[in-house]
RNA sequence: GGUCGCGUAGCUCAGCUGGAUAGAGCAUCUGCCUUCUAAGCAGACGGUCACAGGUUCGAAUCCUGUCGCGAUCACCA
């Protein structure tokens, strides 16, 4: 039982024997720091049951639990605030518990229903930027942490492989390139046909202003240049199954796979499962013609069919068009449906999508309720803000992105920098710091990002993006280091069993914030929101680096302090390693 | 204009279902490397929680309005 579930019932007994009155509750807040104890009861709410001043009340009750509770050692009244003191003993008895669990702060796969998450879902005509990483950063940690939660999660994405922005990279390699590859060129393939969307997007603002010095209007110019009527004829023969066009866009979209598959990799992430644009955008018409006979939908006389959502506080939104093909909304109906069927077991889903889409996702959920799915209750659209620069927005068409493959490389490179100048791994090979200055030029990439609630925007500083300093991902796995430093120098028995033991301030408080790990987890799943479990291992880590320097360690009087200390650390440090591990941070052993 | 989101220290951000004197990091300043890794520790400075009302024992937090910033309001995806 909790703590705080034993001391509300002791609360409650305490009450209806002072003062014969039933309470419902009892609120409790953790003490502040400035104030001894560990747990306070808010007095001001039971006024409402029980007549008297606060503070004497508080005083009647704390007496009434010191005489009748072992766990409450001590208590003291500050105005309506009882504040309690819990003896040593419940925490090191809770200690025991946790310190050789490895999985501490992790619930077992429950059987529920499974959750599927989406992520990433880009376009594959350029490749990822930093509002890709967001978004990847995010969906995978949320996914990691529902699974810690004892969920059962499936990852995936939509990639979007269709469309006009694939047949312009076409286009373009074709008109201006002599059969490069990314063997040829030594490009990765992202980058490679990336390359093609710029140089088409070169040449068709050219002929736009070719246009307009003929005597078009700007908007008229934009819609009749050659090279994009050429790019719209490519699509169309593409839906039509043109041997050849289609061989190419196989052939081109393969070397996009290959690059963003790279790029998965150096940030760490992966799925389980891939849903492609060119298979799924046919599907839902079906659903459609259902919906039209149960009155979800409604066809106009031009034929497009509607779904009026106006009792909703929306709008009216079309599902399909006149001529019976299908818009973004049709098919998205028809994935969800699809994604159900592949995985009966899925009783959820979670969307990582940015912020612009949030009215998109509203009216989709929606409707997939209208349409009487039971699971459609259960969608949740993880919406975050987009990630800016200083000089403004990122637009891949005029080359102002911060590309995703550039910007870890650059992050590697700034860990090894610093690392050099502290002189920290002297005597490692090549091989190992490389490795090293890796995980550190990601930790603090991902801590910063993840750091941040979801749904704000990020300004995102390139030059001085990355800080290894203070509230960082390198001082976290700096904190995760020293446990494991101290590990090796325990050249003890540090698995001896400790009875009893005077805890000092410092390590009650590490206790404390262990405490609330799984906690934090079940919140964060929850919530769909990573950053209270980065809070959470900086606080952790905070503690601990205060400790380590104010408490000695392997330096203690005692034997049985020395045996507890290390193993504090060690449970610290695994701890450390579990909360970043959803967050898709590695520590690394030395730095 | 309608809808949605955001506004907390000079800067970047925390702040759980309303609770005590609003917290971190960066920057500035003061101490601390001969003992387990100083990418650190201890401390100082820094606030009209955008503004105005309301709800109540009590509001950064909940409600209403105003201002500022952003997104969205396509038979694009």
């Amino acid at each position: 039982m909790k703590l705080q579930d034993t001391l509300e019932l002791q609360v409650m007994a305490a009450v209806k024997a002072l003062f014969q009155s039933e309470l419902e509750s009892v609120e409790f807040q953790a003490t502040r720091k400035e104030f001894a104890g560990d747990i306070t009861v808010v007095v001001f709410p039971m006024l409402r049951v029980v007549k008297g001043n606060p503070a004497v009340i508080g005083q009647q009750i704390g007496e009434y639990l010191k005489d009748n509770v072992d766990l409450v050692k001590a208590f003291n009244v500050v105005k309506g605030f009882l504040n309690i003191e819990i003896d040593d003993t419940y925490y090191t008895n809770f200690f025991n518990t946790i310190k050789d669990n490895d999985d501490y702060g992790f619930v077992k796969e429950k059987d529920e229903k499974a959750i599927m998450v989406e992520y990433s879902s880009p376009n594959t005509n350029k490749p990822l930027h930093l509002g890709h990483v967001r978004n990847v950063l995010l969906g995978y940690s949320v996914a990691e942490i529902l699974k810690a939660a004892g969920k059962t999660v499936y990852k995936t994405q939509i990639i979007n492989d269709r469309g006009i922005h694939i047949c312009k990279s076409m286009l373009a390699w074709q008109r201006f390139g002599n059969g490069e590859t990314p063997e040829s060129t030594g490009l990765k393939g992202d980058k490679l046909v990336g390359n093609y969307y710029v140089k088409f997007d070169k040449a068709y603002k050219k002929e736009i202003s070719e246009l307009v010095s003929h005597g078009y209007s700007e908007e008229e110019a934009k819609k009749s240049t050659p090279i994009l009527l050429e790019a719209q004829d490519m699509l169309r023969k593409w839906e039509a199954g043109d041997k050849d066009i289609v061989a190419l866009w196989e052939k081109m979209n393969g070397w996009v796979y290959e690059g963003f598959e790279a790029t998965y990799k150096a940030i760490g992430v992966d799925f389980d499962e891939y849903y492609y644009e060119s298979q799924t955008y046919l599907l839902g018409k079906e659903f459609i013609a259902e919906g039209l006979k149960t009155g979800v939908f409604y066809k106009k006389e031009d034929g497009s069919v509607w779904c009026d959502l106006t009792e909703d506080g929306l709008d009216e939104k079309i599902v399909l068009r006149a001529d019976g093909t299908a818009v973004y909304m049709t098919q998205d109906i028809g994935t969800a449906i699809q994604r159900i069927k592949d995985y009966p077991d899925v009783g959820g889903m979670v969307y990582t999508v940015g912020n612009e889409q949030d009215y998109h996702f509203k009216v989709l959920f929606l409707i997939l309720k209208k349409l009487g799915f039971d699971w459609a209750k259960n969608l949740y659209h993880l919406s975050y803000g987009m990630v800016d620069l200083p000089s403004g927005k990122m637009k891949s068409r005029e080359g102002t992105v911060v590309d995703a493959d550039d910007l870890i490389q650059e992050m590697t490179d700034t860990a090894q920098q610093i690392a050099d100048e502290k002189g920290k791994l002297d005597g490692y090979s090549e091989e190992e710091k490389k490795e090293i200055y890796k995980l550190i030029g990601l930790g603090a990439l991902k801590y910063q990002i993840l750091k941040v609630d979801p749904k704000k925007r990020i300004l995102f500083d390139p030059k001085e993006s990355i800080d290894f300093n203070g509230d960082s991902g390198p001082f976290v796995q700096m904190m995760y280091v020293r446990t494991r430093a101290i590990l090796r120098k325990a050249n003890f028995d540090f698995q001896k069993k400790i009875n009893s033991l005077k805890l000092h301030e410092k390590e009650k408080e590490i206790l404390k914030q262990l405490k609330s790990f799984p906690e934090v987890i079940q919140n964060a799943a929850q919530n769909y929101n990573p950053s209270a479990v980065i809070n959470f291992a900086y606080d952790l880590a905070k503690e601990y680096s205060s400790y380590y320097q104010l408490v000695p360690i392997l330096g203690a009087d005692k034997e049985e302090e020395k045996v507890f200390r290390v193993q504090l650390s060690k449970t610290v440090g695994q701890t450390i390693k579990n909360a970043f591990s959803v967050l898709g941070i590695d520590v690394p052993e030395r730095m």
